[in-house]
DNA sequence: CAGTACTTTAGAATCATTATAAATTACATC
DNA sequence: GATGTAATTTATAATGATTCTAAAGTACTG
């Protein structure tokens, strides 16, 4: 568990101002034992609820960008529809839980190590990333 | 090489009626031999180049919609910025070019099978879909 | 404590996508 | 072929998420 003196730090090492904003962010968001996966607009609604004096949206939007810029956020794509933010930075897969749409974090170990057979000429591999869609097995 | 009667057939066959519009969006879209990677933007563009007359985007966003769920084409999430469609709707997996922003195809039998190892009780695996990300090699 | 650069903010602007409702078209039936 | 009806296309408006703007507030240096 982190506390504020330690986000403080944090922010103030990657040259982030430790502005109460980015403290009730960063707490919200990194003082979890698990990775929590989000959106803008699920980060706005908790935000809403557990803070006292208001967040601007584009607060929120600005700060969680530079969280991404300094490499405390990743961003994901699994749906086109919605923009989701993942806390664990890590290379790392998912699935996506088709029925309750809920994204659940898959360790290395959880995965056999894959291997790609094809390769071009010129290029090198950067990351590979695995999705698995699970649903309700009835 | 699909003709213009095949196409007729196949709009017919799945409930769509085969108008003009429909008809030129499918020689773009499926008269070809590889894989055809696109979002609406691109498709419009090459619309606008290649069609005597105008289609309406609205038409566009319709029509490759209809497309999709008549399971003609599949939506990819590969980019949080874009929302790209692919013509090959099979189960397969994609190489993206970081240095160039392509997308190319990997066959099945160019990434070895994967083994999950996780398994959440209640649930099944509905599709398994790997991103490689590549890079120039210098 | 004063100055400056960084942040926050509300609201406006933008952009992709979807909705609307009128005009057009495909097609079944005569 | 002509006619009626439902599907389709279209221009335009509406929406919704995100980004921009520029003014007010704040952190931090000296």
């Amino acid at each position: 568990m982190n506390n504020n003196r330690d986000f403080i730090e944090k922010l103030r090492s990657s040259g982030l101002r430790p502005t109460k904003q980015r403290l009730e962010i960063c707490k919200l968001l990194f003082d979890r034992k698990k990775t929590f996966h989000f959106t803008i607009s699920d980060l706005s609604k908790i935000l809403k609820k557990e803070t006292i004096k208001k967040i601007s949206l584009a607060t929120i939007y600005n700060t969680v960008h530079s969280f991404k810029k300094k490499g405390y956020l990743k961003e994901i794509s699994i749906d086109t529809e919605k923009t989701y933010f993942d806390t664990n930075t890590s290379n790392h897969h998912h699935f996506l839980d088709i029925s309750t749409n809920e994204l659940i974090d898959l360790k290395e170990d959880d995965v056999d190590n894959i291997k790609i057979k094809k390769n071009l000429p010129g290029k090198k591999i950067r990351s590979i990333e695995v999705l698995v869609k699970i649903e309700n097995n009835n």
